[in-house]
DNA sequence: GATAAAATATACCGAATGGTATAATTTATT
DNA sequence: AATAAATTATACCATTCGGTATATTTTATC
């Protein structure tokens, strides 16, 4: 059986994530943090050894929630240019999915930990290669499998579609418009088609 | 002649821009606000009646010094397709500049006042809505004028470049590597000359 | 150069900060 | 059910927070 320890870390951890994410870091006060968690800072301090890590475990907890499952929407089907457009589709959802929380935690942890917290940067960049080798990774076997054109450069347009993604999800966020991002999404099908496929 | 005060609140703006730019509202402390500026607090609540008031003022100083030149700029060139390539080649130049500051002004003002700073928040939408539309405006005085095609959609098309180069930015600043934004450009430019000119 | 006015420095305010030692409580073991 | 161990609450710590009242210094006016 589960220890308590472990589930009060769970619950901590499930109440805290989206007030990091909203407010950030700086923004955010232990007596916030025990609001939102209904515990005390006993509960904390025994759960966590400082602000600090509590923060960077909020932020892998995000992750897991918005991010991560991604991968298992991708693995779910088969085929490069299916596999791109299953990541489109997911990010048409993902305004909706993320506003509760307070926008995507990898801009927001990105932007406010930059010159901030090199440990949360690290993490930030980590998960931002892995998603983009992994985009990459989808095109480079789309190109082995004669799915997507020989000139098309993997690691590069793997980049240029996560930035795509993050620009039009920031300004969703930031104008209260979904409409920014639903638009990139239907672009980027456009440019799959048109650029991509053999 | 200019006054005293006016002299030190544009050296108070000038030395404390980069730091909340940098650092983020709650992330700059008014002792670090004093030290960098070399003065004291008397000097800044003379000449500022909130730290709020100074962080607004200190966006407003950053906008002014690296994103309000980009307007002079497009005014220098005529003509819809040389004023659009006028922006990415402005915004090829913005990495290296706007590095020392600690990145864009919008981006990081806009992730930092979400949820947290509304007036902050207005006034970073009232800018990108204002850039936003003036590309719009570029490409359609473009379309009235022939040089680009009709079945354009000025304000979608303006939306989503916006939404690219702020992508990339945020993917340069954040993995340290300059080519997420020249290869966009790059890409924009290309998108210009394919989907855009007649 | 004296005087008035403006601007800056200093000393201080209550409140809140992150963190800790310890007491109280809950949970697990027998 | 009794006891030991683990977990959480409470009270408290020094420090720092943003902000202010006032003293001092600098600037402008005459």
């Amino acid at each position: 059986m589960i220890s308590k320890a472990k589930r009060t870390r769970q619950h901590i951890l499930e109440k805290v994530a989206p007030v990091f994410n909203k407010q950030g870091y700086f923004g955010t006060s232990m007596s916030q943090i025990t609001t939102a968690i209904g515990l005390s800072k006993g509960a904390v301090y025994g759960n966590f050894e400082s602000k600090e890590e509590l923060a960077i475990e909020a932020f892998n907890y995000n992750l897991r929630k918005v991010i991560f499952p991604l991968a298992d929407r991708i693995n779910a089907v088969d085929g490069a240019i299916l596999k791109l457009k299953t990541i489109t589709g997911f990010y048409r959802e993902y305004y909706a999915h993320t506003l509760p929380f307070g926008g995507c935690p990898i801009i927001n942890v990105g932007i406010d930990s930059n010159n901030q917290n090199p440990k949360l940067t690290e993490r930030v960049q980590y998960i931002i290669r892995r998603l983009t080798d992994q985009m990459a990774e989808i095109i480079e076997i789309g190109k082995q499998q004669g799915e997507i054109k020989q000139d098309v450069s993997s690691l590069s347009t793997a980049r240029r579609m996560y930035s795509m993604i993050e620009g039009a999800l920031f300004s969703s966020v930031l104008m209260h418009d979904e409409a920014h991002l639903l638009e990139m999404m239907d672009y980027i099908d456009m440019m799959i088609d048109n650029e991509l496929v053999t």
